[in-house]
DNA sequence: CTCCCCGATGAGAGCGGTCTCATTGGCTCA
DNA sequence: TGAGCCAATGAGACCGCTCTCATCGGGGAG
């Protein structure tokens, strides 16, 4: 028996009489055979790797979208490898470059806002590149429409009387997602002849800790907001936390709208009204998305998922 | 100049000449060269990338972690390779079995319980096993006393007159670190003559909602334990929701105690005693050891770090 | 019964680096 | 000035698999 035929066992068992397939088999089953991936990687020109770089793993949204793109990838039988850039655009390149010379078969980033050097890296890298949580002509993207998330949640608040709103966004830099949001909550309240005036706006990290800060800094204006949209729900719920702190009722006083739904989001003090945001979906669909397109099957360019605000008890109408 | 000299320049380029590494450096940077990863990896036995797998990374503490790792790693130009379980000891191994031919240069992983086939393809798998979370006379070990947690947690309780005592656990299956914890809470219970009975041992995800239906679960009992520990901070704060939707007041009617000591352990209502995890740490040093280890420096077999309690407001003495 | 065709298998050339070993050439030292 | 030595470079095998193409052999059609 040559080494090709023993090589068709493993790829094309297809093509083997029944007894050959077998007689390999049980001959690599003897021999605690495992075939070399570096070898066949150089000889195929695929390695069975996709490389995707978020900003950080610490967001629970993220690691969650990882964890579902990973199982997914993982029942096709590609390896996930990750890279973070903490909202670094100069660390996203170096993340980018780094997977591209391991000979990742495709590549996901997140977001679609970044230098001109890395998209005509992305451009010329010579890899199937899908964009996620948000959409670009030029490359398969598999996202939601970040503006309307924050758009659904002012308009929530806007509906209940409120125009003085407040916005606590996670980090801004290399950042168009809540960038999106933000503007998306401006519209809201353009609509009724409203603004969301910088001075409202108070960058934080996605955290409870940052919604707490967040919430203080708004509170601390001269003239306070009167509703407080968190760019995500981690936000939201230490805003809450903060204002309760303050001796301020939610949403007696002040009502509060995160963004994401998370599970925390039933379980804050008021429960949270939030906008759904499907971020294990897109951990999935991109999944799926990869594993087509690398078995050569037509795929979509574009695929959006809706969003919606969940009410619960966190807002209500603004008093006089 | 040949191919040699080029390669040389990119492996060693102190075997050089100042000029001739400078013409290869001008060469490659005006043909845009990259080196290609697999053909490196076939001919050099050495791929650059480090494989880890974890139960899952919807845990806060792993995705953190793994973040952890990932950014260690990176500076040491490594790159990370994750994939997850989901406390199933068959996808473990499979897991393993596919980073292991995917060619990585060393592997990460969580615990130190597993089938005895798991074992030996670790034994016999050629690359140098690293277990984290737990310790093991085998391998490399980088993690913390799991019993001790444990044991903090329900001392602290039964110092303060506890002996009813109730454990929301997190997943038990393919976990020793979680049954190390409960046999930690068991010992405090038992050098004061008492115990902890199976009953009062609650297995649920780690998750508010986990939380929350421990205790739920715990509270529906004929007699009721007087004080509860959450497997981690997210159980520990659903079931505090749990207990305060049922009427009970904490620490007043019902004591809770968290393990990690996670953010959210300062956004209770009351704040959380939890006993301290190097969930972090674990990552970062895990990410060090790698990098010496793979350089051929010596490294430690085991690295221990401290696990301290943190009282905060959620304990209290119990009521006659 | 012979020829042809097609499915199954064997042979061998890469894939693009790394590494060892041989060769070259410039310097030192006698 | 010539032998000797070492640093720098060149040559070529090799890593282990994939893939194309040639070869082999058996069954159906003429």
């Amino acid at each position: 028996m040559s080494r090709a035929t023993a090589a068709r066992a493993l790829t094309h068992p297809h093509l083997l009489k029944a007894d050959t397939l077998s007689a390999v088999t049980t001959a690599i089953n003897s021999l605690g055979y495992v075939a070399d991936a570096s070898a066949r990687a150089l000889a195929s020109g695929r390695s069975g790797m996709v490389g995707a770089v978020v900003p950080t793993l610490e967001n629970a949204g993220f690691a969650r979208a990882i964890h579902r793109l990973q199982t997914g990838l993982a029942e096709g039988g590609l390896q996930l490898v990750v890279a973070t850039h903490e909202y670094s655009s100069r660390m996203e390149l170096q993340a980018i470059r780094s997977l591209l010379s391991r000979g990742i078969d495709a590549l996901v980033l997140v977001g679609a806002e970044r230098p001109p050097d890395t998209w005509s890296l992305l451009r010329g890298g010579g890899v199937p590149v899908i964009l996620t949580y948000a959409f670009h002509t030029e490359f398969d993207s598999i996202g939601f429409d970040n503006a309307r998330a924050g758009y659904l949640a002012a308009r929530h608040l806007v509906e209940r009387g409120h125009t003085r709103i407040g916005f606590i966004s996670g980090p801004l830099s290399c950042n168009d997602r809540m960038s999106q949001r933000i503007k998306g909550a401006a519209k809201a309240l353009a609509e009724v002849g409203q603004s969301l005036p910088r001075a409202l706006v108070s960058e934080q990290a996605f955290s409870l800790t940052g919604g707490k800060q967040g919430a203080d800094a708004l509170m601390a204006l001269a003239s306070p907001p009167t509703a407080i949209i968190g760019g995500n729900d981690m936000i939201a719920a230490g805003a809450m936390h903060a204002l309760t702190a303050r001796g301020l009722r939610v949403p007696e006083d002040v009502s509060v709208v995160g963004i994401e739904n998370m599970e925390i989001a039933t379980f804050t003090n008021p429960p949270l009204t939030s906008v759904q945001l499907p971020t294990a979906e897109i951990g999935a669909a991109t999944a799926r998305h990869l594993l087509r397109l690398l078995r050569g099957e037509t795929v979509e360019r574009r695929t959006e998922f809706p969003v919606c605000l969940v009410e619960r008890m966190s807002t209500g109408a603004v008093v006089g």
